[in-house]
DNA sequence: ATGTTCTTTTAGACATAGCTAAATCCGATT
DNA sequence: AATCGGATTTAGCTATGTCTAAAAGAACAT
C-alpha cells in the first residue's frame, strides 16, 4: 500500500550514503558538511536537499540541516548493501586488495540489479561483513552491530584482533596493510605515550606507533 | 600525441555501440534507424549525431546518416569489449542463463574500469567469444572474425555445429534453447522447405522448424 | 517536371545536477 | 542588544540528454 518508491537517481543514491554516515558518526548533518564529503559546493548541496526533502527521503530544516526518514534510512542502506557486498565480492573473488575495493565497488554499486545482487549474495554464502569490516545489511536491510571497541579501548599489554579499518582512503589502507593492521590480524597494544601521545602496536610487522586518533579509528576485540 | 580522449558519457557510448552494430549488418546509420535502435525520438537522434561528430567520433553528412570515424569506431569497439566480456564472466562464473547476460552486462558495462577488466580477462583465461558466441574484442581491440556461415548455408542432411545466436532478445534465446539451438550444440539440418519456405532442423531437443530469417541469423560451422 | 509524402532538422521546452556571485540568516562576541 | 563573520540560501547560468510541434529537405510517383 506504500508509495511506490521511483527510481533515484545516482546522485540521490550517492547523497543517501553520504548522510547516513555523517548520521552514524553522529555529526550534524549540515550542508557544508554534505558539501564537503560530496566534493561539491555549498549551493549544490541545498539543491540537492530540497530535491531530498520533496522526495521524502530526509527531513529537512532550513539552516539547520537534514536527518533521513525511515525510507530515506531504507533507500540508503540499499546503496551500503550493494556498495560492501561488492566489496566482498571483488576481494574474494577477483583477488583485488584492501585498498582497492572501495573505489571499484562505488562505480559498479549503482549498475548492480537485486538478481545480480542475490546471486552474488548466494555465491559468496551471505557473508556478513565487507573486507574492511564493516557490517553488510542482509536482504532485510538489518545490520549486525555489536558495540565495538577500538584499539584505543584495548588495555596496555592487552592483545586483541584487528576486527574493522576504514574504508575509502587507499593510501591509508596501504600504510596499515604495511603496519600488520588488517582485519583478522592480531595486536598487540605495546603502550600509550602520555599526554594523548601515539599509541604502539605489535603485530607480525613488527612493532609501531600509530596516532591515537588513528587507533580509535581501528575496530579490535 | 593524440588528442587525449575524454571519458564519454554513458549515452555517447551507447550511441556509438549502436552505431556500430547497425554498420556492421552494412545499413546504412540514418536518424530514424538509430532513433529505433536507441528507443528515442528523431531529434534526439540528431542532436546526438551532431554531437558525436563534433567529437570526431562519427562523420556526418546531414539528411545523408553518419559512419563512424577511426577513433569513434575504437570507442565502440572498447564499449563492446566490456560487454561481452562481462557476459562471458556472468555467465562463466556466476552461472546466468544466456537470456540472462544481455541486460546485466547493459547495466555493468559502463562502470567496469580498465583495472577490473583486465583482472576478469585474465581470470576468464583470454576468452575470444561470448556466450551468444559474438566474437570479443582483444585487448588491443582486435576482433577474430572468419567468414561466417549460417544454418540456411548447411547443406540438406548435413550436419553443423551451432556457433552463434542471435543476443538481446531473451524470449527469442528461451525459445532457441527449448529447441535444442545454443552456441556449441550440434545440429542436423533435415530439409528446406520450398517457396522461401522453414528450416527444419534436428538437435538433441528434437525436430523443430524455424523460419528462414531465423535460420539465417545463426551461426553455424 | 512537379507535387506529395516521408524523413530529417530546427525551435523551444523540461529535468537533473553542477557552478559562481550575491544576498540573507544565525550565532557568537562584545 | 547590536554587530560581525561564517554558514546557508537564493538567483541565475551551464551542460547533458530527452521531448513535442513545426519547418524544411529529399525522394518518389505521376
Amino acid at each position: 500500500m506504500g508509495t511506490q518508491a521511483p527510481d533515484l537517481t545516482v546522485a540521490v543514491q550517492d547523497y543517501l550514503k553520504a548522510i547516513y554516515t555523517l548520521e552514524s558518526s553522529r555529526e550534524r548533518v549540515t550542508t557544508s558538511a554534505l558539501a564537503s564529503r560530496m566534493g561539491v559546493s555549498a549551493p549544490s548541496a541545498t539543491a540537492m536537499t530540497k530535491r531530498l526533502a520533496e522526495l521524502g527521503l530526509v527531513e529537512r530544516a532550513p539552516y539547520r540541516g537534514v536527518a533521513l526518514t525511515d525510507e530515506g534510512r531504507r533507500s540508503a542502506l540499499e546503496v551500503l548493501r550493494h556498495h560492501r557486498l561488492l566489496e566482498r565480492y571483488l576481494a574474494d573473488r577477483l583477488g583485488l586488495a584492501l585498498d582497492e575495493v572501495h573505489a571499484e565497488a562505488e562505480l559498479l554499486e549503482h549498475a548492480l540489479s537485486e538478481e545480480l545482487e542475490a546471486k552474488i549474495d548466494a555465491e559468496l554464502g551471505y557473508p556478513t561483513h565487507d573486507p574492511h569490516g564493516d557490517p553488510i545489511p542482509d536482504r532485510e536491510l538489518q545490520l549486525s552491530h555489536g558495540s565495538e571497541q577500538t584499539l584505543i579501548d584495548v588495555e596496555p599489554g592487552g592483545r586483541a584482533m584487528i576486527t574493522r579499518v576504514p574504508d575509502g582512503d587507499p593510501e591509508l589502507l596501504r600504510y596499515l596493510d604495511g603496519l600488520g593492521l588488517v582485519p583478522g590480524s592480531d595486536a598487540v597494544l605495546v603502550s600509550f605515550a602520555p599526554f594523548g601521545g601515539p599509541v604502539t602496536v605489535r603485530t607480525d610487522a613488527g612493532e609501531h606507533a600509530i596516532s591515537r586518533e588513528l587507533a580509535d579509528r581501528i575496530a579490535a576485540t
